[in-house]
Parts: C-alpha cells; structure tokens; sequence
DNA sequence: CATGAATGAGCATTCATTCAT
DNA sequence: TATGAATGAATGCTCATTCAT
C-alpha cells in the first residue's frame, strides 16, 4: 500500500513471497501448486506477486536458488574454523545425516530441487541447472585439494570426479529418502557412505 | 457372450499405447503430455485410450510399472551365469556404465522414474512406490547375503543399508548424469564408484 | 456430441461459430466481446470452439473473411446479366444505397470490416488486410476496364486509381454512415456520389 | 484555500498528458495501450495521470478533441486569405494531399479518430461523435454557400449533402491510404477526387 | 500534489475425461 | 470396440483503478 518505498521493503516483500512459495510449492510441487494457492499461502493479492515477479516459473526460480545460496552459506559458515579437512568432509556427512534434513520443510526443498532439475533437464535452457551443480561441485574440489595438500588424502584421486560422486551419493541419498521416507535408514545410510567415502580418499595413505 | 477380440490382441494394444507413452512422457514429462500429445504418438483414438486405461495416470503407471520390470528382468539374466557376487555387483556397476545407460531412450526412462518418484514421495498412496523400490533393494540384498556366505565380502556389513547406498548411489548418479549430460564424466564416476563400494564390502576379507 | 462426423458437419458447424461471431462481434466490437459473449450466443461449450478455431483472433479473421467473400458472390450474381458497364456502375451504387445496407446485422458487418481494418493496418502482417482490398480493386478494375474498351468511359482515366476512389468513396460513406446513422442522409449521399462519379467517368464521352 | 499551482500549470500538465497519448495510442490504438504504457511514454506516474483524468477513457476522449480542434483550426488559417472559394475547396484536397499527411504521426492520428469513431458508434453516447462530425459538415458548408452565391457552384445541389460527401471521401481515402499505405497511390487518387468533386461542383455553371 | 504498490475482477486458453454414434 | 466431438472447470496472467504515504 505505501508507494515509493524503500528498497528494503521490497526486498523484504519478494522474500516473503519466495517463504510462501517454499511451503507451497514444497506441499504441492511445481506443477500442482497454482498461483491461487500461492495468493492464499502468501497471503498477498495475485497482482502483488506478478508486481514483483513475472510469472509462476520466476517465483518459483528465485526460490530455488534461494535454497541453493542458503544451503552453501550454511556449509561455509560451519567450515570456516575446521582445520583438517577430513574433518570437513566428515561434517558434511554429518549436516546431512542429522535430523535438519528430515524434517518436513527441508525435505520439501530437496523434493523441488529435485523435481525442477528434472523437468529442467528437458528444457532449453539448461545451463542454468548445470551452474547450480557446478557451485557445490567446486566447493567440494576445493576441500578435497587442500586435503591433498595437506597429504590427509590420497594423490591418485581424481578430485574433480571425487567431488561429483559425493554429490552423486549424497542426492541420491536424498531422493531415496525423501521417496520412501521412514522406511528408509536415512542416518544409517548416510553414516554407511561416509565410512565409505572417507575410506575410498584415504586409502593407501601412511599415518 | 464371448469377447470380440482375443487376450492377447488386448495385451499388444495396451503394450503398444504403453510404448508411445514412453516415448512422449520421456520427451516431455507426466505434467507437459497431454493426452492428445499421446494420441499423436500413439495413433490412436482417444476413445481407445481410455477405452484400455482408465486416466493418464494409469498410463503413466503402468509404463513404469514395465520399464521397472524390464530392468529387473535384464538384471536377473546377466546374473543367472556369474559365479562369484564380486563379479556381479562389478557387473552391475558396469551394466549402468555401459552406453547403453547414455542414450536418449534411456535417458528419457530414468527420468521418467526420477520424476515421478518424487511426484509421487508427496502422494497419499506412497506405498506403491516404496514397493517398486524394494524390488530393487531385495534385489541386491541376496546378492550380497550370497557375497558374506562364500566369504567374499565383510560380514560385519550390514547388507540391507548397503543394498540401499548402492541404489541411492546409482540413482543420484544418473540424475547428475542425466541433468549435466555431457559436462558430467559419467563414465569415471560409475567406475570409482565401483572401486569404492567394492573396496567397502571387501575390506578386511583375507584374500 | 457425434464423432467421426462428416465434413459436411464440422463445415456447419464453423459457420454456425461464425454466425454467432458476426452477431456478437458486430454488437460489441472485437476488444469488448469475451468468449464467454461467444459461448452463450453460439450455445456451444467453449471447448467445441476452440476444437474448430485455435483463438478468438482466428474466429474474427474467418467471419471477416467469410464476410468478405459474401459481399463479393452477391455483387458478381448482381453483374451476370447487365450488358452495359456503365449500368453496372451505377448498379454498384443501387446496392450500397438499397435499404439492405441500412439495417442492423449489415451495419455491424461494416463496423467489424473498418474496426479490424484499422487496428490491422498497424499489425505485423498487413498484408492479409491489402489482399482483402485488392479483390475489391480488381473486381472494380475490370468493369471499369470493359467500359472504357466499349467507349462508354473516359479514355484518359487511371481506371486503377478509379476503382481505389469508388472503395474509398463508398467505405468513406459507410463510415458516416455507419458512425452518424440517422444524422446522416445516407441514401441521398450514396445517389449524389453516384451522379458525381459517373459523369466524371463519362465526361467528354460522345453519345 | 489557495490552489498551490497556477492554472497554466495544470494545463500545461494535461497538454504534456496528451501528447504522451497521442504518439502511444497512436502507436498501438486504444485497446492495446495500457495505463504503465502512458505511464512511461509520458514519464508521470500514474497517480498524476489519475490526478488529471479520471480515466482512460478520458484521456484518449480529450486527446481526440484536441486533434479535431488542432485540424479545424489549421484549416481555417489557411483558409483566411482565399478569396474564392473554388480555391478553397481545391485547398481543402491540397492539404491532404499534402506529404503532412503521410507521416507516421498524422497517420497515427487518422487511424485513432477513425477506430474510435467506430467503437465509439457502438456507445450508448454516440452524441459526441456526432458532434464532432458535425463541425467538420458545418466548416465545408459554410464555404460551399459561399460559392453557390458568389455563382462558383451550381446552385441546384445540396450543399449540405455535398459536405458529406467531401467529408466521407477525404475520410475514405485516408482509411484506404492508412491500411494500405504504399500500395495504395494516395496522392494520385486525391487529385483525382479534387478534379471529380471541383466539377461535379462547378457543373453547369458559365465561366 | 506526486508516487507507485496493491487490488481483484476479468480474460483467453487448456485439457482430462465423457459419451453419442 | 472404436472414434473424436463436446464439455466446462481450472489456470496463468493482465490491467484499470485506488489510496496510503
């Protein structure tokens, strides 16, 4: 209602829409949520939203790589005062295996980043999932350099795949999880591939 | 009164609806076909469609309820020769490195898994899709049971969470695969992904 | 409600949407008339139009069209069998000043020709619209060519831009008329236009 | 309490309203000019907009008349220092045959007063185009009585007839001219409607 | 006076499903 | 059985107008 307002406030409104839009496209997914629905969720009138978004796709866009920069900031921020690196991979297995990744808003925003890389691989423009990915692939290549360096792990990794695997492991894990829910050792099985994968970038490696 | 047509006419125009099906939904997803789209593909009428499913759900079910079958089916026959379960659980990293797993039908398939699992995860019948993944689950617990008894493997694995990391692995695998295409080096992660399951289950087994 | 109906049907059943077009279009003009407008002056569901016509714009353009190619049958049925070129002129005239011309459904015939015809000619693809005015050209053209080879015209006269002059003329007089009605004399414009335009032909023409 | 602004200002404002509506409903036409496209053709904000008109309507209402009173006025100061009034009339023709009436903005203007005037005969209001009409008969009139007694014109025609006829020609032509532009020789058939008309007018009448 | 964010009724179009033939 | 015309609720989006600041 206020006109000429600051930047702030209309920041602070597109976040509003994109938390609306988290919960609601999360319960209902893409395809199934309509802006109706968002309207109610957000409790904002329809021209409101297309005031600050141009479509139902750009809400949902922006809401995406909203989670994404939020997921890695979380990561960094825990990383910042780890001094060895296995230490680092370790805790990356430990963010996803404690129960912050089962609850029903985190496993709603796994099941939409999911979903819209799929249907996003059909689509022209997929470049855009691809540098997504690419974001927490060299986040990951990073660490395991330095580790590396630091001789903790093994020379004759291939880092760049390394960094794909875990991150081919850990989603993987996600989907299955949030698929078949309780039926599904979560913690166990993040717990497994940890062993494993620390194992794996060690190995051969003299303490 | 007798029917018209035999059994088996009936079952070769469902396969057949079911093959165009899987063509179109794999090129433009369950919430993009329209059942015209599959009408086109199909050349049929719409009325036969329907006449055979009863909704597009249905076909979409059915479809992967085939495609499912027929990966589990190709599975069992590549395994029924092998001797050792070292051997197999190679073989079936290798079967999914093997190009065939590259190419756009099959590309269009796990996606079609992919993206309806998660639609699904959100359904009210999730037990359906639990069920399809237990197939594969028990599928590779036998396997690897078969793998401790002869001593191959660890036996202070737990086998039925390493049944579970194996299929997460290779589904998170295959969707990075299938998202990234081309700027993922599938075929090396497949393969250090088998060295390093396979180092896990075998570690600390004298040879 | 019948499928596999004959050609014969769906032509039917397209000028039946183009009939109820004429009315409401010509009632409200093309902007102001909503589909729903169409649906309940056709009585058909919206679905059965779109299943003839893929948008609103395509189901104007047709009744134009269709409007079009009327005016022009009834004018060469008028022509047939008037010997003399200067009687078809002025025969040409008779119609536009006939009573028919005055009444309702022709009178929203002739605001849906000017409306689109304007709002057309800033369209991209104008020449729809030219196309549409060249028959009428060219219709005129070769009368007017008869006559000045049977020595009842004026030799020195571009009958070309002569036949550009009579539209003009007589859309000019719609126009008025149709904009004004009962402020403007109609008839008596039409019979002076006429008097005006053949002496101008004739002019200099030894009887 | 004292107005905070003088009136020119205001009226400056509204002057500078029109304008902006001029060229973007001119561009686009009525119906597809929306209030953000005034909004940044004028470079106001919509609140001075509304503060000035009521609507949108009323905006495109008062930029018709200014453009109808801009014509009148023009015409008449050319208009001042003829002393026949054959040369008037072949004035009248001369000014629209004139290059100014070939360029984007005049015809932009043409196209407007004629799209309007025929939704507007839709209107329940349909006075007000008469009105305006009228003025444009009254105008000609004038002159051609003039000419009828100063022995110019033939005195046995209608004047007031005659007034529409020219009104409704010169409107015909541009309608032509405007949706065909180059392909229709405007130049050429106004002259030869100045010819046409001037004799028709003068017929019969001793030099 | 000026601003532009907010409103929400309104609109064209889509599409799964039905059913008369 | 087979056909495809018909249905109409549902949907994403627009835009003239209002009004708090």
């Amino acid at each position: 209602m206020a006109p000429k307002v600051s930047e702030e406030y209309k920041e602070q409104k597109k976040i509003e829409i994109l938390q609306a839009a988290a919960i609601i496209f999360g319960e209902k997914g893409y395809y199934s949520t309509t802006m109706d629905d968002l309207v109610k969720e957000s409790k904002m009138s329809k021209g409101a939203i297309y005031h600050y978004y141009k479509s139902k796709e750009e809400v949902y866009e922006h809401m995406l790589q909203l989670q994404a920069e939020q997921t890695i900031q979380l990561l960094e921020e825990k990383f910042a005062m780890l001094p060895f690196t296995t230490e680092k991979v370790g805790m990356l297995f430990d963010i996803y295996a404690s129960n912050k990744w089962l609850n029903e808003p985190k496993l709603n925003s796994v099941r939409n980043q999911l979903e819209h890389w799929i249907a996003g691989s059909r689509a022209v423009n997929r470049e855009k999932y691809e540098d997504r990915s690419l974001v927490f692939y060299r986040f990951l290549t990073k660490i395991l350099q330095q580790g590396q360096e630091s001789g903790e792990f093994s020379k004759e990794i291939d880092i760049s795949n390394a960094a794909k695997l875990f991150w081919s492991m850990i989603d993987g894990i996600l989907l299955h999880g949030t698929v078949l829910e309780h039926s599904f050792s979560y913690v166990e099985v993040v717990s497994m591939a940890k062993e494993m994968y620390i194992t794996f970038l060690t190995r051969g490696v003299k303490e």
